[in-house]
DNA sequence: TCAATTAGTAGACAATATCAACCATAATTT
DNA sequence: AAATTATGGTTGATATTGTCTACTAATTGA
């Protein structure tokens, strides 16, 4: 046998894509199935400003690396859905706060439910030590991405 | 300080979605960096086929979970870009192999010494079995969501 | 032989990402 | 204060990625 299968040894790449996909297109049927009328980035949304009350879409680009623009738009969506509102920042009238409204709460419950059933699947048979370890190695391999793109 | 800050634990939805999106954007920019006129289909795809030499879109699409019609397209735009070659399996008249000829075999080259650097940056300071150790809990994850999907 | 599968294609569309230009406000400089 | 520069957010255009349906040709199985 050899070496013949080095082009075969599972690469971190091939883990972190699959991951990443097989994981969004759970939480996509998860959503679907609890009948909610929301897409990836409603979901993702919701949860940073759930987690980050009164947050501004500023901060949301920032620490999802995403393109501030695009952030604008699915804010937009959200606030004429009425799950969100929007109030201006008494100390810099550029920026707006972001906050659930009940709707919004309501929903985001029900969201939780969603992918909680999905995280008890992903995580099924792995224990908390390991899903600490795989947690914390993941989080430095983050810091190291983002460090070098910060000094681009 | 109490458990006030219960909602910003960090969660296993927020490594795996960062990380993928991250490590996604650092290969983008390192392709761009080395001017390969690819995007990150092009990309994962010549990889696919240079790991899986005659495999064919099925096969492809079965590993990577994506949609079949979507590969068609990315296929078809890799052989006009005169990157790889199709040739009908002899085996089954429906299928056609895929490999990639001499030109994309040189482009392959440089992909895998600009995803080399990302890796490298990636891993930096993480030891040998702390990676493998990430991989071998990825890998169980990765089952967990593809056996569940399969019984949809 | 005929019905059910399977590999691949094509079209339409939704969702996500990127880029540049722009406005209003804020911060800094002179 | 006036001018300049930087920042938060918006808009438009466009590229990329993902999903769904319908379809053809070839294969498989009863």
């Amino acid at each position: 046998m050899l070496s013949i299968n080095m082009k075969n040894e599972t690469d971190i790449r091939q883990v972190l894509w699959q991951l990443a996909f097989q994981f969004k297109v759970s939480t996509k049927r998860a959503v679907r199935d609890y009948d909610l009328p929301l897409n990836g980035m409603h979901v993702r949304l919701l949860q940073m400003i759930d987690r980050h009350p009164d947050c501004t879409a500023q901060q949301i680009a920032g620490v999802t690396g995403r393109d501030k623009a695009q952030i604008t738009r699915v804010v937009k969506e959200l606030e004429s859905m009425a799950l969100i509102t929007r109030t201006p920042d008494p100390e810099d009238r550029r920026a707006q706060l972001l906050s659930l409204n009940e709707k919004g709460q309501g929903l985001m419950a029900r969201i939780t439910d969603a992918e909680d059933e999905v995280k008890k699947t992903l995580l099924k048979g792995i224990n908390k030590k390991d899903q600490n370890t795989f947690i914390e190695i993941g989080n430095r391999m983050l810091d190291n991405l983002r460090i070098s793109s910060r000094s681009d």
